[in-house]
DNA sequence: AATGAATGAGGCTTCATTCAT
DNA sequence: TATGAATGAAGCCTCATTCAT
């Protein structure tokens, strides 16, 4: 994760170092926490993860480099404690979808549309600190592990939707259609923010993937 | 991706700093700078780019830290040389199979595979590497311009494939299917080698890739 | 040129200053600036611009390498901040000087004396530093223009001066003149200092440059 | 050329750093040797001693890097033969200019135009390298005091010329007068020359000098 | 608790010099 | 002897982190 301190490259393991030091037990605490992480998130965004220095962090937060260090044990806990709001959003988001998509009584293609318009909402702001959380390499390996882990969870749920759909097709491998769905809608939700599209292609962009898991799944 | 290194009481000089100080005439220059990018493609792999110290890579390489800067002006022009060569790598296979995919008389399915086959071995060895690779803020702004054209190209060049094959469907908006197809190629492509699932997933991802490619496209 | 020097203007919390309550923090800072200074001017003295390092001057400063690059932005700003403390002293003394040369009823001999005696004292101490400063080239342009701007202010103010004077003779080219005695007491004054030369040589040479400059000037 | 003529003026055995490792016995030699020196004087001249490399020297000069140490052990003797020239031609200058005012049935004012004159010419070239050499604490000790030894004996003959001469005052302290009038031609020809002034401010610039001389020398 | 000055390991890069061809 | 590739010590500078106040 971080660059040239070696440490996380060769930290055997432990406390894990990510974790905040203290849990902000008062309300100033929690404040200044937040302050910092939103300070985090434009940062990182902006500057990416080795440039995004702590101090810059700190100074946009309007803290002492000091305090952020009261809160966060070290630079990566900062972007790890990122990583986690927004895998924990994602599930979030994406449990109710797979909610609604069991119960709707619609059809598969306005579902689909619903629910890419959601993912592209959920990665909208910010397209640089998207693209750093997925560079997996920089995040330390027990999150990237609850990741994969989210991931697997959500694919099985998709699996299970999609088994119950009958519009969907029955497949022999329902796991790996389920992956493939997931993927899809990650990956091609993330281009069309990340590589700042005009608007006009970003409709196109969701329509067609809109087109494509429709024609992927349809009975 | 650079700093600026201050130095201006002693250095008048300011050259762009992407381009290769010399041409390597002679036989032993082309070795060590083979050496070196060797040599890179396995540290960048192994630590990123953050952590993948010129040090290392020189050491790794077995020459001097000197001799990679005689024929690197800097640590960005390594990547940049390794994107190239990446870049080249793929536009010409894209480029083959392309003309495959023209000219053949075979089904759609089995040319997909082939396809699919094809890049999945071009990203095999190092991945790590070739995440980097793709994480585009690295790269200088003008080989991310290069990049980009490229893929235009091979957009349109699949775009203009699709609409001339029988078995695939007429479709509105044919570039950005051709945008999706080599999208979800290179995507999944990556994932399945980056993921460094084990052999019998990447089997099934492979036909599920092509599955999924042969509903989108068939007519 | 160095960065904050962080006093007046960077007062974070402005309470009535009719109480000093000087921020400690603001003192320690003061207090290393000036250490590294100090320490600057005789590292170059000694060693020269070139081999006059930073870690040479941080450890004889007695501080780490990072406090000096916390006040100063790079090498180059060290040596500026020195010329134009250096500078600014030449100036204040040259204006004093010339205050009393304008406003005394004694001879043209004492004065001369006198200017010639400050302007020694003033390059005394840390000849190898002075012949640096003098070393335009080394200079960022922008404080060699300043100090162009000051030498000019300087000739004029003594050329105008000298035509006020009853017993400094009427020339043709006032501003020559004045060009000449300014680099001549420059001149001659470093060249004593620097040459270190005995005791008793200084004296002959300081009596001989007043011994000049009166027959130059006088009616 | 600056060489071999090196006895008269320099070191008594031990054999410095600074000579060449060879005598360029041959003709082919001989003109390597001053492509190098013509070389490093533009390069010194235009990018100061840090930046003029060796590298760049030879580039200049169009040898190879290998070549230039086979005729000089080291930069620094690149510059010294360079001094050392300089200083030779200055002293034979000085030494026929003084000739000149010896035997001469000139006025004072004429002669001394014309030495000015010489002088100025033999610094008008490459004011950057001179520059250089006058910063002394780049030159070894050895030749430093061989340079001062030259100026010693420069200022003696002129002593003696001067107390020649009816038209000069009989002043007290004849060594300091010399030492005064040597140096002040050295100076502000340097000035007029490395200030880069515009024609006219130099040929202004040279009167005055004239003027001061004759007026601080005139009986 | 908050502050921000201080620390120093370590990264990138240069260039005088050596050495194999 | 000429070439230019190779070497590596040493310089500048950054920034995560600690610590005195």
């Amino acid at each position: 994760m971080s660059k040239s301190r070696g440490q996380s490259l060769t930290r055997p393991n432990n406390r894990p170092i990510t974790q905040p030091l203290k849990q902000p037990s008062q309300q100033r605490s929690r404040v200044t926490v937040q302050a910092i992480l939103e300070a985090a998130i434009h940062i990182f965004d902006e500057f990416g993860y080795a440039a995004g220095t702590t101090s810059r962090i700190a100074s946009r937060a309007g803290v002492s480099i000091g305090s952020l260090y009261q809160y966060f044990p070290n630079k990566d806990s900062i972007l790890t404690a990122l990583a986690e709001q927004h895998l924990a959003e994602g599930l979030a988001l994406s449990v109710n979808l797979l909610e609604t998509l069991r119960t709707t009584s619609q059809a598969l293609e306005p579902v689909l549309h619903d629910i890419v318009g959601h993912m592209i909402a959920l990665h909208e702001h910010n397209p640089g600190l998207h693209r750093l959380l997925y560079e997996e390499g920089l995040l330390p390996a027990q999150l990237r592990q609850t990741a994969k882990q989210a991931e697997q969870f959500l694919i099985e749920e998709v699996a299970r939707c999609l088994s119950q759909r009958a519009d969907v097709a029955v497949v022999a491998d329902r796991q790996m259609q389920a992956y493939f769905v997931v993927h899809a809608i990650e990956h091609f939700t993330h281009r069309l923010v990340i590589d700042q599209a005009p608007v006009e292609f970003q409709l196109r962009g969701k329509s067609e993937l809109v087109g494509m898991l429709q024609r992927y799944l349809q009975a």
